[in-house]
DNA sequence: AATCTCACATAAGCTGTACTTATGCATGAT
DNA sequence: ATCATGCATAAGTACAGCTTATGTGAGATT
């Protein structure tokens, strides 16, 4: 069965609360007429009057009567939804974002975030999928790429360099590594890594021998930087996601040449919803923190 | 808070149940366009996507997917309440009647109806207010008067004649009542009633002598029946009422003559609503009663 | 008793929302 | 490579739903 007209369904909820027509016109911001009319389509919709028009004032018919709290009930619970939906869409923020980058960089400061805005739940996916916000149930987005995406706003986070790095003792392991050649001694981790002929490009070895193991493949800088951190080998990664490991000597970049793809790493989101709170607040906390370094 | 657009709530509403456009426009009898329409207004309005928009499919968002029951819900209930109101409207009889007809005809035969129709339930509200069935929660109305209402159809039942009654022993009291002044022997209820100088008069005694008993008023014909059987005294009344007492013999009605006032009692209900079924059952029943005769 | 006031009904006319039609676009299926 | 499907979007339209203006009836007020 057809809902009669949800117009007129509202014009009663609104009548019936306030025993008036002219009261529920006030709350609906309509006029006096406009109520009167459209609960005589719902009377003669569903076939039988609602309300008794006494001289002051209307009174509800039994049947009226009995309509009444149901329908008020159905109202408020959509409003209630509504409310909570509203508060949902505020309270949470999902970020998508390339695994690599939630690894080595978002996930480790994600709690000075959760600090700051203690309103905020944050849901993470990584996902290595282009971000198109159209199709993907996210806030902003986290991609590499040239930063041109239309309709969007991107800030650089930083650039996707790369340097070889590795564990002091495996350095120590060949009395340290004084010359781009020296790394070519060590076990590489991934060597099939592109990233590697291009350093050494920049470094002045045009056509290393990068003797490929085929266990040392990752697909994922973030499993990677483990397999360096443990010693397992040289590995070619990005700076900027192992700050803490080179303060703490966990790792050492013995070359300050670095690589570069002209790749960087983007903090997007639709500039239509550039000033939603909860966006802004993730884009201030995130560059803020680019800055303190 | 108020509600977004109820109709973007519709289509919402339907798309999240069919998970697709298309089908929740065939749904609402409208085109898919209207409903992307609607979807878009209602995301704008709470601000939020609602549904992922995927290749070949929508799918709701998270805050979508918890936003669809509950306004399903809500919709049911409506739904619900809707159609147990129409069974309601179709199912109770209201009838508003002057009591005197209630009494003496109405609840009789009552029973009869409600064997004919087991499906319809009565409900009766005995007034004398004048039949108004914008002010009054009634079906239909018995009451007596000229018949002329307009925008209403008016059903004669029987003329609201009247003629003395009275105990056969009474009758017999005083050897019996041959002439219409034997009546003046014997006490009479109710002797305001201006009926008895009608009939009087018809009867060719013009001034009859009533000695008013302030004891003997009641007001009501049915009250006024109730002391005459009891033999308290001569009343004037109306014969179709009391068509089983005087064929039982508790009330004899010494004379042919019947006075009128050209007054009827009519079975009314508004014009707009004659082919209503309970009315339609009402009206059938009660004009079947009266042939019966 | 006469007048006023209040609340709703009704008529006429306008306005803007919610629709349709037509088209475009992306993608999965064939 | 082509087709089919499903949604988005633009433009134009129709009519529901509104406002304005006025009428009506019965309490309230004097």
């Amino acid at each position: 069965m057809n809902l009669p007209p949800l117009a007129a369904i509202r014009a009663f909820e609104a009548a019936a609360r306030h025993g008036s027509f002219t009261k529920a016109a006030e709350e609906l911001s309509m006029t006096q007429a406009a109520v009167s009319y459209q609960i005589k389509l719902l009377e003669e919709r569903i076939g039988t009057a609602l309300f008794l028009r006494r001289p002051r004032q209307v009174t509800l018919t039994e049947i009226g009567a009995r309509l009444s709290p149901v329908i008020s009930e159905a109202f408020d619970m959509m409003r209630a939804a509504i409310a909570a939906t509203r508060e949902n869409a505020d309270g949470v923020l999902t970020i998508t974002t390339i695994p690599t980058f939630a690894a080595n960089w978002l996930v480790p400061r994600l709690g000075s975030f959760q600090l700051a805005q203690p309103a905020l739940a944050v849901r993470l996916q990584a996902t290595r999928e282009i971000v198109d916000f159209s199709r993907q149930d996210a806030d902003v987005g986290i991609r590499s790429g040239s930063g041109r995406w239309p309709g969007m706003i991107a800030h650089k986070i930083f650039d996707a360099d790369f340097t070889p790095m590795l564990n002091p003792a495996l350095a120590a392991s060949i009395g340290g590594v004084k010359t781009p050649a020296d790394l070519l001694k060590l076990p590489i981790v991934d060597p099939s890594d592109p990233w590697w002929q291009l350093w050494f490009a920049a470094a002045g070895i045009p056509e290393p021998d990068l003797r490929g193991d085929p266990r040392s493949r990752y697909g994922d800088q973030h499993l990677e930087g483990k397999a360096v951190i443990a010693g397992q080998g040289v590995g070619i990664l990005t700076p900027a996601f192992y700050e803490t490991e080179l303060a703490q000597g966990q790792l050492i970049q013995p070359f300050d040449i670095v690589g570069t793809a002209d790749h960087f790493y983007w903090l997007v989101y639709p500039e239509a919803r550039r000033n939603v709170p909860k966006i802004r607040a993730f884009r201030d906390w995130l560059l803020g923190q680019l800055e303190e370094r």
